[in-house]
DNA sequence: AAACAGGCTGTTTTT
DNA sequence: CAGCCTGTTT
């Protein structure tokens, strides 16, 4: 991912593979073997940092140049959009504008796509709905409730979870039911609720996640005839991250590299090119496919990922050809030593020998704070050094084992002014003013989706409560017609004026805004057609007015995300001219956080070393390096929970090109409760002399050690040994200035506003943590302004001074 | 029907 | 410490 990419003249002769050639330019032997090889199948074993995306997008051109393959006949998976965007990009880079033909995508966007093509041949429209996580949990907490399943226990969200794991195995209800045990009554339960639930999703006219992939699956293996007509397009397949793909998965790819058996088929066009096979003969051998992957950097078993379709590839498909890569571009030797050393403890593997040529690098540096704080205080102070020596924001990142760790990094983040983005977290689009604009959308595109409608019947309030929403309900279901159908029947719903009224009037915006964005005349929409009708959708509904109206200071945050997403519509109609409002909520469906990664350099990457797979950086900074939390407490019990996370531990750290730092709290706060920290498992495993400890968790717990840094100058002097089990004597001791209580240095969470406090070069402040100190500096404007502070006692700080816990002397 | 208060609970990773 | 649900009040 860092090589340089040339542009690469192509066509130009017909010189083979030739030595002097520009794709095999730099590779080693492996590498271009990976390139060059032509097969059935193919498996490239890449360990962590091999170069593997650059030998899949120098194959890909290699298909290309030797006009083995039309762009049109490729398919490659990836798995994230950022990732199929960056190859796009890549193999764009190489062969021109021709890369436009090649469909690039990820699973679930490659069965949309096929799926909106082909879904009226099994009972629905093209422009269903793509429901995610919660949309599917909303939907499954009212069947739950109409069930009555909580009397067996079941709660919506297992009954989500177990759900999804029975469809990534290509289970739909009935084959549950003839598996399962039916004497119980929670399984017969559980199978009526699927059942219910299957119904309900179809009814909608919309697919959850896992559908996507699985009923495209079905598709193919229920109309043979489609399945021919993708098995003829695409003649060369190639999947990237496959130790991470499901049995769903696994089977799409398995039909789409059957071979064709039917008899004459018309020969299908593809963006105007023939497939010149088809005159050939009747029987059309399968796709050739090519599957990337690193069985040690799987770490989505949670999600139905299952190790053996990589291990048994070979099984698989009889004649495979292997290629390893063993050599490491990326990393220093001293990173990859810690990695190396960590992974060997997972017993099941097969030994592989990462090695590099760059050198030893830096030691890795290791540091424990007294708090979460202490330890985010430590990566800000570092982060510091390195840009002052030279390295940008944006080739720095810290990575968590769960999102709510981000909380405490942020709050000293924006004390230091640092520049920061958290990927992940509370996405935009799950914020509930942005699922309800989007409800909005979706019931104008497909007025079958109860659920939108419903949730938009009373948002903004229009005093239509449960018991409207039922009556109307009720009136659909007598009357046969769907919820939106129903509000067009205001009149004979029975209600009062009032209700009646309001009912009318939304049913005449959702009308008003369809006319501009699916006109019923069949015209085709301008570009400005999905901005131009969400902005009536929002105004003429009152969601606007409602919020602007309101007291509540974040409701004010909320027209601001609205007017966002409008900019995210305007956007996208500037990039798909021809977009319709299907294509921009399936785009919105299908981010995910690693998608709107960067692009904004100067800027320190958060995220969760989910996140951080595929991704590097010259400086890594792995938090939270802790028992219970990386190995996370819940893995220790379920099978393979241990080794998964040893696994997700060495993706974090192979991530990291130049400098690696490894941090950890002795105590951390969760659920209000403070608690002792112990080291991880794994920091044990990385060879001591590896690691240079700024503070080992050894200091830390000898007492009269190093003091908090973010409690520097307030804390007086004296011990303060970690009491796990503090006595909860009543007695009438003095304050408690050892316990645990005071410890925690919380950051307010109110917002500290200093308001337009003035300061200049030479005024002499004081900081909450950091004691006094002198301006040296004052940069930025208005609300961003920032005072670059020499403090007497630790030294140079930049600090948002709005609210920074400082006074003026 | 809506707003509010209080109690409970869960508490990982994500296309 | 949330966020969610339930029950109560207006």
């Amino acid at each position: 991912m860092t090589d340089s990419v040339q542009p690469i003249i192509v066509g130009r002769g017909a010189e083979p593979s030739a030595a002097g050639d520009p794709l095999l330019d730099g590779l080693n032997a492996p590498q271009a073997e990976a390139v060059t090889y032509r097969g059935p199948a193919l498996l490239i074993v890449a360990g962590a940092g091999s170069g593997k995306t650059r030998v899949l997008t120098h194959r890909i051109a290699s298909l290309l140049r030797s006009r083995e393959a039309w762009p049109s006949q490729i398919l490659a998976i990836t798995f994230t959009n950022k990732a199929a965007a960056e190859m796009r990009e890549r193999v764009g880079h190489i062969v021109g504008d021709v890369a436009k033909g090649m469909w690039i995508s990820t699973f679930h966007s490659a069965c949309v796509r096929i799926l909106r093509r082909e879904a009226q041949q099994f009972g629905f429209t093209s422009s269903f709905t793509i429901y995610d996580s919660g949309d599917s949990r909303a939907l499954l907490k009212r069947l739950v409730k109409e069930h009555e399943a909580d009397a067996y226990g079941l709660t919506p969200a297992a009954v989500q979870s177990r759900i999804s794991k029975l469809k990534n195995e290509l289970e739909d209800a009935d084959s549950f039911v003839r598996s399962a045990n039916m004497n119980d009554p929670v399984e017969r339960k559980f199978a009526d609720v699927f059942r219910d639930y299957q119904r309900s999703l179809q009814k909608a006219n919309a697919f959850d996640f896992d559908d996507l992939i699985g009923q495209t699956v079905y598709l193919f293996r229920a109309f043979p005839h489609v399945a021919d007509v993708y098995r003829r397009r695409f003649r060369h397949i190639l999947v990237d991250e496959y130790q991470d793909t499901n049995h769903a998965q696994y089977s799409l790819i398995r039909e789409l590299t059957k071979p064709v058996v039917g008899g004459a088929a018309e020969p299908y066009a593809a963006g105007g090119m023939m497939i010149f096979e088809a005159d050939q003969a009747p029987e059309l051998e399968g796709a050739s496919l090519t599957v990337v992957g690193d069985s040690d950097q799987s770490i989505y078993a949670f999600r139905g990922a299952d190790i053996r379709n990589i291990s048994e590839f070979e099984h698989d498909y009889p004649g495979a050809k292997v290629v390893l890569l063993e050599q490491n571009y990326r990393s220093t030797q001293n990173i990859l030593g810690a990695a190396n050393a960590v992974i060997r403890n997972n017993f099941d593997r097969k030994d592989k020998k990462l090695w590099t040529d760059s050198g030893d690098g830096e030691k890795i540096v290791g540091f424990t704070g007294y708090s979460q704080h202490d330890e985010a205080q430590f990566v800000a102070d570092e982060i510091e050094t390195l840009r002052r020596s030279g390295m940008p924001y944006s080739e720095m990142a810290v990575f968590y084992r769960t999102n709510s760790q981000s909380r405490a990094l942020e709050e000293i983040f924006i004390r230091s002014a640092l520049p920061y983005k958290i990927m992940g977290g509370t996405k935009f689009y799950d914020r509930a003013e942005i699922k309800d604009a989007l409800a909005y959308l979706v019931a104008v595109v497909n007025p079958a989706d109860d659920q939108s409608v419903r949730r938009i019947l009373n948002k903004p309030k229009r005093g239509i409560g449960d018991v409207s929403e039922t009556t109307i309900a009720t009136y659909a279901a007598e009357h046969n017609i769907s919820f939106r159908d129903a509000l067009a029947n205001s009149e004979s719903l029975g209600f009062g004026p009032k209700i009646q009224n309001a009912i009318a009037q939304l049913d005449a915006v959702l009308t008003e805004a369809a006319n501009i964005m699916v006109p019923p005349s069949g015209e085709v929409p301008p570009p400005t057609a999905v901005a131009d009708g969400l902005q009536v959708l929002l105004q003429k509904s009152g969601y606007l007015d409602a919020l602007r109206m309101s007291k509540d200071p974040q409701d004010e945050a909320r027209v601001e995300n609205l007017d966002e997403l409008v900019a995210v519509t305007r956007e996208f109609a500037r990039n798909n001219p021809e977009g319709t409002l299907s294509d921009f909520l399936t785009e919105v469906a299908l981010v995910s956080d690693a998608d709107d990664l960067d692009d904004e350099s100067g800027v320190v990457s958060l995220m969760t070393m989910h996140t951080a797979k595929g991704l590097e950086f010259d400086a890594v900074f792995v938090t939270g390096v802790e028992e219970d939390l990386i190995p996370h407490r819940i893995s220790a019990g379920e099978p393979g929970g241990p080794q998964e996370e040893r696994r997700l531990f060495y993706v974090g750290v192979t991530r990291a090109r130049k400098r690696l730092f490894l941090t950890l709290a002795m105590t951390r706060a969760q659920f209000g409760e403070v608690s002792v920290a112990m080291p991880s498992r794994f920091l044990q495993e990385i060879p001591a002399e590896l690691i240079d400890w700024r503070q080992s968790p050894g200091d830390v717990n000898s007492r009269g050690g190093t003091q908090s840094r973010a409690l520097n100058a307030r804390r007086p002097s004296g011990g303060f040994g970690v009491q796990p089990l503090a006595p909860g004597r009543s007695g009438g001791f003095g304050p408690k200035t050892t316990s645990l209580e005071k410890f925690p240095n919380r950051i307010p969470s109110k917002v500290r506003d200093n308001g337009d406090l003035e300061l200049a070069p030479g005024d002499r402040i004081r900081h909450d943590d950091f004691g006094e100190g002198r301006v040296d500096l004052v940069t930025g404007e208005g609300a961003k302004r920032i005072a670059h502070v020499r403090f007497d006692a630790v030294g140079a700080k930049k600090l948002l001074i709005k609210i920074a816990p400082i006074e003026k002397l």
